[in-house]
DNA sequence: TGAAATGATCAAAGCGGTTTGGAAAAATGC
DNA sequence: GCATTTTTCCAAACCGCTTTGATCATTTCA
């Protein structure tokens, strides 16, 4: 069912019918209501891309999901991510548009959607240091806000970030005021721009205190059960293991609890581990009082978040970027406590 | 840019233009090799809105995901599925559309897909026992494909599905054959048209040897770690507590082994469990050996064979319907063995 | 009562492509 | 060399909607 075929059915001109639908105020309540009735009677709904074409807007939010660098891993915030953004879409009456690609194509990908009019705007995930997106998404001139932020020329660009660096700084020094030395970090893959900020955190506090950070604790890895459990267990077979981990990931501290548990010792009395929480609804960390300490920031506000600025930017041109950076809870669970006493003098 | 600007540029009609980039037959070699090479560097890419109206196909696929029933969550599984049928999607040219709505609108969410054209096709998540999105797209006449499937008539549509019935039967048998008898089972929420599957599998292993479901070990819940963790602690804390544990998801199990650690035993030794593995990617089930023992199917698969099915179904009109049921690998891992000792004679 | 203002509806021109039915140019056959 | 076929290109008609500018009907005001 078309239009003109609808309009006809009324007995109204298109014109009409569409202005009854669209909301305009040309056209008396009666009719609206009579068009509106019909409308839904018969299951008539204007033809999305003639509409986009006719009007010039393509109602439509690109999102480009890479699957991670090596191994073909799609990131798990994801799913928490679009579900903020989708409500705030549908409530708007845009659609969003996911692709997914490998993880060198991303800007083919941006490119693409930009040169054929398919999004008004596009969210970047993940950046990198430098990220190339940026600068090409800026000279295509398609309105977008960056969940996270890349390191250079942040001032003419939207983004929604958590203060990583503080963040795992107040980690950090938690440990250390409960009386830990030996701390390993288990952080993302280094080229990802959050986990530079994370690491630049976890450093400063131990420089703070006169600390240098050990190489051998230290790992860069993809965020999976796999990987924590893997370098936990590496590192707490070490001579000198250490004696509480700050982790990038719940999941990923999920491993490192195995590890843990692998050895015979006990997470929160042994070793002590903090974690960065995205708050994902199928991962809660625990009910009432959290299994992990940490930090935490829910993606899926951050995902809703991005999706209100950028069709805030959609709808006015020309309106300053919106760069949040929020602060992070520290929450305590029982994943924490002092170290042991054996280890107090270092 | 668009075509006509493009076509004046090139010195050609915007009809040889369009059938240079379409690779139709009629234009010489060389002009086509011209206009691709024009394209490329102009950044001119026909107007996918403009072409969409023009072919009358949308080239896009619709996903509806719901939030979950209550809580807001979102199944983690989508994030694999969607990357496996994204794949496919970008190789046929097509994009996905994605929708998040609540657990009720589903159903208005397909058929606005529908009526407003936006979409060739739509995948259908999650299906409920006799669910009514199906006869609902059986109406509207697109083409669509069930990831799973639902109760009733499964004559005449396409769904990919695993035998979960037959996965779940032989993983209570393997735990049965190591002499188990009091077996938990933590399900996902009945309603679900797979959960009502399982636990047929379950208890039909279970009057095979002549015994009985005991509805206090069973459980029908939202597969999160958290569920995981408070049925596990509750039946265990029984004074006939489970020896044995079968779980519908890896990431509930999570929950389950924390239980059985919270209460100082250790799995695959005092208390098995066997899991159902959707293989997510990050979330692998250990490297070398498994750490659950359980059945698994990789649900990127399923996103990839979901995908290509559509897309043949779109291709070809009037084509049978395909309805594969995948049989489950059932593999060995550290969480099972023998019951105690002291269970057998039972 | 007639002119002006207001309200309700409509015809037609886009939006940016694809595709049909030719026409012009080049190649082929006799 | 001319008729015929093949190749290469093009003009114009759509696809289904929105929106501008105009028309017709009704109401208001002097």
């Amino acid at each position: 069912m078309n239009l003109k075929q609808f309009s006809k059915l009324l007995g109204l001109s298109p014109t009409t019918v569409s202005r009854a639908l669209g909301g305009y105020p040309e056209v008396k309540e009666e009719t609206r209501r009579r068009v509106r009735d019909a409308a839904r009677q018969h299951g008539y709904s204007p033809n999305r891309r003639a509409a986009s074409l006719a009007t010039g807007r393509a109602m439509a939010i690109g999102h480009v999901i890479p699957t991670a660098l090596n191994h073909e891993m799609v990131n798990p915030i994801f799913a928490d991510f679009i579900a903020g953004a989708g409500e705030v879409y549908a409530r708007a009456g845009y659609d969003m548009l996911l692709s997914v690609v490998p993880d060198g194509d991303e800007e083919r990908a941006y490119r693409q959607m930009a040169d054929a009019g398919s999004v008004d705007g596009l969210i970047v995930h993940g950046p990198r240091d430098d990220d190339p997106r940026i600068a090409l998404l800026r000279e295509t001139g398609l309105p977008f806000v960056v969940h996270g932020r890349a390191a250079v020329e942040q001032t003419d660009y939207s983004f929604i970030d958590i203060d990583n660096a503080r963040a795992f700084q107040r980690a950090t020094d938690l440990l250390l005021d409960l009386g830990h030395r030996r701390i390993a970090f288990l952080n993302g893959l280094e080229g990802m721009d959050f986990a530079r900020r994370r690491r630049t955190g976890f450093e400063r506090a131990l420089t703070g205190r006169s600390l240098v950070p050990l190489p051998d604790l230290m790992s860069s890895t993809e965020m999976t059960e796999h990987q924590g459990h893997a370098n936990a267990a590496r590192m707490l077979a070490r001579a000198d293991a250490p004696t509480a981990f700050l982790v990038s990931s719940l999941i990923m501290a999920i491993g490192v609890r195995r590890a843990i548990e692998d050895r015979g010792l006990r997470m929160g009395r042994d070793v002590s581990v903090v974690i960065h929480d995205d708050m994902l609804s199928y991962l809660m960390n625990g009910e009432d009082v959290p299994i992990f300490t940490g930090t935490r920031s829910s993606v899926r506000a951050a995902g809703r978040r991005c999706a209100e600025v950028l069709l805030a930017q959609i709808g006015a041109e020309r309106a300053p970027p919106v760069q949040d950076v929020w602060e992070c809870d520290l929450v305590l669970g029982g994943s924490t406590g002092p170290a042991p006493l054996s280890e107090r003098r270092s």
